[in-house]
DNA sequence: CAAGTTTTGTACCGATCGATCCATAACATT
DNA sequence: AATGTTATGGATCGATCGGTACAAAACTTG
């Protein structure tokens, strides 16, 4: 019983997660979102209470996306332990050339916000560190499911691999957002693989 | 035949390349270059033309002063081309463990420039880039020169495993900022390391 | 169609942004 | 000591910041 809304709310979060992405959070101004959701100022204060709760809206559906998606990967039964980490690189590396492709700014939000606001933001801190705390989980258990399996053959602590291997990709998405090419994120990628399986 | 100037240049440099590094350029007002390096407005505008000349010559002095450095490491003959590297590593690990031990803001400024201001600032990604290429030159140096005296047995292409070990120490940087303690970084430095010697 | 509720657009808020102006202070030179 | 030059402190600039107030608009429900 009330004026319904004129934008769906989803594609606003979307579209201001980019922003966020794309520049930052210090260098996104509530203008800047007003034109990228296409809403008007009372549109956004209406339904977010600021642009630091839009930004942690923006971050929590960046991580909920990205990191479900990778950690399919991981779980995916079928190839090997390795492969399965093989096939996480490649979805960085791509994920790194399709966006350089299109233009639109590298790397990736949760680095970005690791760097810019996680030592004076506790509440998006705390968001990151839950998020790699469940990567490194996965990724742990697929490690030592890849001591059984054969494919992964360093004796290194398990949890110490998938610490190297989540900073490993974090190092290729600085390179990127540094100019390197997709080449280059390969060849990182495969040095990186070598040491699980020295 | 002027009034001369009652600071030293120098440091206040030093003072404004420390708040860029702990804040970032953006969070960075000038209030607080004016705060941090103890001079009024106008000694600062009279000095550097504006925040962000400051900025540039800010980074111009950190990249100055950690490359260097870290390249004497590197090129310290009486250590094998491994070692070198393992020395590398050791002075990343020490310096974020002895900066988190002060409070200080942890990371890199060059890491965290390339996050912030890469994409839209091209003078600030051409230094970055021309200290990436000199840090890669030097890296590959050593990586060939450790396979002459049998120290990295990799079988990869030198220019490949020296983009690898920047990358690491990027990876390592982040997993820094991301809370990861003194432990956490000695054990990635020490998987990565493996790579180079599988 | 009238009443009630929420959304929307616009104007606007105080605060702060980077930057400048200007009078005065502090020196070197003559 | 007088003059010239630069440095300094404080006031202030217009622009923009994040956020709000308010009235008109657009809907549901009775």
């Amino acid at each position: 019983m009330a004026r319904p809304r004129m934008f769906d709310e989803e594609r606003a979060l979307d579209a201001a997660m980019h922003t966020f992405w794309e520049k930052g959070y210090e260098a996104t101004s509530t203008q800047d979102l007003c034109e990228a959701t296409g809403l008007g100022r009372s549109s956004i204060y209406n339904t977010f209470k600021s642009k630091h709760d839009l930004f942690e809206r923006a971050l929590a559906h960046y991580i909920d996306t990205m990191t479900t998606a990778q950690l399919a990967v991981l779980e995916d039964a079928r190839q090997s332990a390795a492969d399965r980490i093989r096939a996480l690189f490649g979805m960085v590396v791509d994920g790194e050339a399709e966006r350089r492709a299109e233009g639109r700014g590298l790397g990736c939000l949760t680095v970005n916000t690791t760097v810019e606001l996680a030592a004076r933001d506790s509440r998006a801190a705390g968001m990151l560190e839950r998020d790699t705390a469940r990567r490194l989980a996965v990724l742990r258990a697929v490690i030592e499911e890849g001591r059984r399996d054969g494919s992964i053959t360093s004796q290194r602590d398990a949890g110490a691999l998938a610490r190297f291997i989540n900073a490993a990709i974090g190092g290729m998405r600085l390179s990127s957002q540094g100019g390197a090419d997709r080449a280059t994120l390969e060849s990182i990628a495969e040095v990186a693989l070598d040491a699980l399986t020295r």
